[in-house]
DNA sequence: GCTGAGTGCTGAATGGATTTAGCATTCATC
DNA sequence: GATGAATGCTAAATCCATTCAGCACTCAGC
């Protein structure tokens, strides 16, 4: 039960040579003068024995630990978060490297907490995930562990990954103007605060900019904007049903989030009213729900998945710098009246 | 910028003792025999220098690294399993610990894999999810790592952390009973293969258990029961449909997770039946779909962030065995007509 | 046969913390 | 004032892999 370790000693003890030969040898340095014979009895000797390197041994003499250090303000609750790590999980494994996690709950106490943590440990680098993307302040780092920041931006210089929410947003505004409205759109979850500052979400900023943006640039505008503070489907609910109740039937809806399209989903239907035959939608994310509604609701995906990924591919790239911009999938499904 | 680590030798400096003496003082060994003067210079120096032990050395000393591995068949996809790793950080930190998280999809190459780059780092212990639960072999690990199953079960003794189906099951049904349904409950998701042997998931089966149980101790029958072997929305659209439209009402709906509730809300909806007031339903999960539902979804919730932070503290704990069951709160909401 | 270069390998230091054995003191006791 | 015990601390070994300096040997060349 109690297996001992095999130690590279055991491993040079049973090829008849010295440590550092074995060292040498299953390190692949390449200016050693070991004979091939040495190298094969070193190798067939690690094999044999299932040699694995202790890797706290080997990073306290040499600075590298394979392991990235990842810190997210949440972790559940979304889909995105979970999608976020999935993705650097992957790319981690591709590059031998591990994954240690932490949460903050975006507390800055517990931030500092996981960062001291993580630093004990030596990571070779920290990803900084946060999920309403927002302008952070890169904690200051021993010199040589590098920092990206995941769907977050910073003044400082640092790499960051972003969903490219401008060409989403002009997008989502395609679909509709391509489907042949041009009356009758209203934009659902616009938000006055948010607009105008980078207080909440810059990503929501970038998003709100390129749906103006493809708007004007097709020369169309909005029979009315709905503004709300949290994107839940009780909100897309009740903005919808006011709408109706007063007397307003869009001809298309432009949902900022999938939740509030859920809800206005309700609302169409309570009042009788048909997807995509009489009412459009469109809207962002892809979360589950987008699939699980009927009609399916066609939606901007946030590529989770692949900004984890390429977070951590950055984070070791090393000679990376600046904002990446990830694209951002159109999931076309049955919201949108064609014709 | 290049800030070199402080070091245990630093303190020791500062303070004008040996590392052994600051080493013994900052580890708080109890037979120690240094004056208290001693003990507040150390301390005192280590708070200057900002002193942070340097696990990787640590764990080369002694067997610990302060640690978890934690394996998953899937990280993203569904919110349980994005709340067990939530759970079991959350219980982690509060140890002091840190989690290295590893997804396998459940390829046992890339599950050697994870344990193998896990080991390498010393890791304490590990613990074991699965989504859905299953009987599992416990890879045999050396010696002193501890391994915990979440969400699994084994023949072999082990540990493992479980929902407490049985109950949930009773719960359910003892939610429509108290309501007063008594005729026209129709199971929503049952299964054959599934009640009759551990292939898909253990916890399924003792559901079905618990159910079976309580209405029989009620002395209640179920007017059908709809098998499918994929719990999602749309099976539970068609098999609710395809009731109706031979004319089978239920009074009451008893669905095996919330995404088949869900496409039962869809199918009654459509056909002009109301919930709660014409068909009751009641489901398992708590997902968060169950809170966007209008009404609100009334269903058994998977305790994911309990069961998490359980396995953690199991696999820390040292004298643990056996199966813990958790309990699955009941969320109600407003899916049954009381009366 | 001696020198210098090249070849194949090893010894010992290193990284940072823990831990055991044990060295100086001081104090109490008879 | 000699002895034994208690007190307060330190030196050195240890965990394991990496790495630099350098040893011992062979071979070519003159």
């Amino acid at each position: 039960m109690t297996t001992k370790r095999v130690t590279l000693a055991d491993v040079a003890r049973r090829a008849g040579l010295s440590s550092s030969a074995a060292s040498m040898i299953l390190n692949g340095r390449p200016d050693t003068r070991l004979s091939q014979d040495a190298h094969d009895r070193v190798n067939r000797a690690a094999a044999e024995l299932g040699y694995r390197p202790n890797v706290a041994a080997r990073s306290l003499r040499v600075d590298k630990t394979q392991t990235i250090g990842f810190i997210s303000d949440t972790v559940a609750t979304t889909r995105f978060a979970s999608g976020l790590i999935k993705g650097a999980l992957a790319a981690a494994e591709q590059a031998e490297h591990v994954i240690l996690l932490a949460e903050t709950g975006g507390d800055p106490v517990r931030e500092a907490e996981a960062i001291a943590a993580l630093l004990d440990r030596q990571v070779d680098g920290i990803v900084f995930a946060t999920m309403r993307s927002r302008e952070v302040e890169v904690p200051t780092l021993p010199g040589n562990t590098r920092v990206v920041l995941l769907n977050a931006i910073s003044d400082s210089p640092s790499i960051s990954v972003l969903p490219d929410e401008e060409r989403g947003g002009r997008a989502a505004v395609s679909l509709l103007a391509d489907a042949g409205h041009r009356e009758g759109i209203v934009l659902l979850g616009h938000n006055e605060v948010t607009e105008r500052d980078l207080f909440r979400s810059t990503t929501v900023a970038r998003r709100l900019a390129g749906i103006r943006a493809e708007m004007q640039d097709r020369g169309l505008t909005f029979m009315s904007e709905q503004s709300v503070w949290d994107w839940v489907p009780n909100n897309g609910y009740a903005l919808v049903d006011a709408l109706l109740a007063e007397g307003t039937v869009p001809r298309a809806l432009l949902c900022l989030n999938d939740p509030l399209a859920f809800g206005a989903y309700q609302a169409l239907t309570e009042h009788g009213y048909r997807v995509p035959d009489d009412v459009s939608i469109v809207s962002f994310d892809n979360d589950e729900i987008a699939s699980y509604l009927r009609p399916g609701l066609t939606t901007i995906a946030l590529p989770h998945e692949e900004m984890g990924a390429r977070a951590v591919e950055l984070l070791l790239d090393g000679s990376a710098r600046g904002e990446h911009l990830v694209q951002m999938p159109v999931v076309v499904r049955d919201s949108i009246r064609q014709g």
